[in-house]
DNA sequence: TTGTAAGCGTTATCAC
DNA sequence: GTGATAACGCTTACAA
């Protein structure tokens, strides 16, 4: 079949330790027997068995990646930066996408577990025991989502959710709708709480929870019409393809943004700035996410006890476009007609 | 360390050989021996180690994934597709991103060759000639690139074209720019091509090729302005992000879509019909790609001579939204005044 | 039907 | 510094 070390031994006229060691730990051969190894090595085209190798060392050089959805733009990049970072450091990636169905999430880590060295699960649906159960049975980390004490890349959604508020709030808005998203989901716990706790710091300030909707256009599609009805001037969505709907659905019934609602999203995925009206967003740099995932499981990896480590640039940041503007009250709208 | 083989014999009483049976030709084993064993598997949490395995029958069960940008929403279909299909076969899928870098693509399969089973390599920039040089290394299928007579998933650009431009014509559009992508695109060159052929059936036709630009929404912007230069009422670019980068800055010229210029995109990707205007764009099931790339591997991993079979639907489909007009020539305008 | 034993290609542990 | 040799966990003839 392919050439293996034995073959490189008998060209090269050492024995297959030696041309082993020749090329994990080239320090513990004679630096002449060494190139020549390394040589006729090349020149055959050797590449050492994965499937040996990680038979005895137990290693597999290869990080396993679970997200719930790979055609949602933010695990897409997510994915992105967990394939940089992997191949940067050396180690391959396989991916498995749950398809949004939390008890896939279970499967897939167990399939997956004895083929990598351990696993990135981003964003699950799934509950903390079931996390907890997994994390047992293998070397797992988060993101954008906490569980017990397992490693996690956390994000500070209440300093992103303070950001999108504090715009609101300086352009006059006092009553805030928000569309949430899947009641499963952690981030959008998460947001709901921060929301909460910014609406609570200031009397004047009224919250409405619409409720639960799918994460995708077609969530903020289906809010639209409340929103309109729940009589806020200006709306946070769970995420920008929730957004997305939101626009949508506000033009066709008429209504305009940001003249009659101000619209929010977040995660700030790049389609954002191409939308009609563009789209008012915080999110963190996505990308980044995915490489400290990586850092933090390679750290975990090589020795369980380390503490988790950040640093990686994970903050919020506020981009204001087209989709939020000052309130128009039907008096503000006679004064200034 | 984890439960082995070994492990289940002892405590099923049997011999290492005949748990492996138990599990992979449960034939081969009496009834009541196997329930044991499969019962004592199961509650030990017994999972056979795929490196050992794979060490022994020479198959991974793991299928490589070659994508140029994870983060492009028509990879990220693909990578959807080959992922569920290969998931529902048995397969793990490792991917990798070559971030638009043609030279990475053959490092990226050297480097994955030995620990799978075949590649998919979709999109591919580099020269045939690297091409060819793979797929004798590993085996390899094309999705979207055609190269010598390597298996591969086909996209019938012309038929796509051909819908786009009969649609434009049928608005009465007789000067069609062009904003093409990367020179080094296979799909680039197909679709070129196919808008010539197709230009070069109507003599009233008038195909204007404005070069190529980057296959990113900035590629759009830069085209804008020579569109308009151009005297072409209707563009078609290279995909939908071209597209909305034409819709962005078309509309910041102060240049109507699709009263001034019609814009059509390709691949329909799910943002087009959220953007304002919503984009016409032909495409094919993007996801479908992928699971047919998977089939068509798996045929080829079981038997290399097996001919390429394409099952799935894989035909362009129109889709006509805000973005196509009718001309409005200025006389047109004038009449309708 | 089941057990024994020989590898698969590597790394690790010893002697030398 | 280098070479035998024993694993690693499994599959698969072959023998019983």
């Amino acid at each position: 079949m392919s050439v293996t070390a034995r073959d490189v031994a008998r060209v090269a006229g050492v024995s297959i330790s030696t041309v082993s060691r020749a090329l994990a730990k080239p320090d513990d051969v004679a630096p002449a027997t060494r190139a020549r190894v390394l040589e006729t090595a090349r020149g055959m085209g050797y590449l050492p068995n994965p499937a040996a190798r990680g038979l005895i060392t137990g290693q597999t050089s290869t990080i396993g990646l679970i997200v719930p959805d790979l055609e949602n733009p933010f695990f897409a990049a997510v994915t992105k930066g967990v394939q940089s970072r992997a191949r940067a450091a050396g180690y391959h990636v396989v991916v498995a996408d749950s398809d949004e169905d939390p008890s896939q999430e279970e499967d897939l880590a167990r399939t997956m577990a004895k083929r990598v060295d351990g696993i990135v699960l981003c964003s699950p649906r799934a509950p903390d025991s079931v996390i907890a159960q997994v994390a047992l049975e293998c070397k797992l980390i988060l993101v954008n989502r906490s569980c017990g004490d397992i490693p996690a890349v956390a994000i500070d959604n209440l300093t992103g959710i303070r950001q999108a508020m504090g715009h609101l709030v300086a352009l006059g808005h006092r009553k805030i709708a928000y569309v949430g998203g899947p009641a499963t989901s952690w981030s959008n716990t998460a947001r709901l709480a921060s929301l909460q706790v910014v609406a609570a710091e200031d009397p004047d300030l009224e919250l409405v929870d619409l409720g639960s909707f799918q994460p995708y256009v077609s969530g903020g599609i289906a809010a639209a019409d409340l929103v309109i009805v729940s009589g806020a001037t200006a709306v946070v969505a769970y995420n920008d393809l929730v957004a997305f709907g939101l626009l949508d659905r506000l033009r066709h019934r008429g209504v305009s943004v940001p003249d009659d609602i101000s619209v929010v999203g977040i995660d700030n995925i790049r389609m954002s700035e191409l939308t009609f009206p563009s789209l008012t967003s915080v999110g963190i740099p996505l990308v980044n996410c995915g490489r400290a995932g990586v850092d933090l499981l390679l750290d975990f990896v090589r020795d369980p006890s380390t503490p988790p480590k950040h640093h990686h640039d994970l903050s919020f940041r506020l981009v204001v476009r087209e989709s939020t503007g000052p309130v128009r009250t039907s008096a503000a709208l006679q004064a200034t007609a």
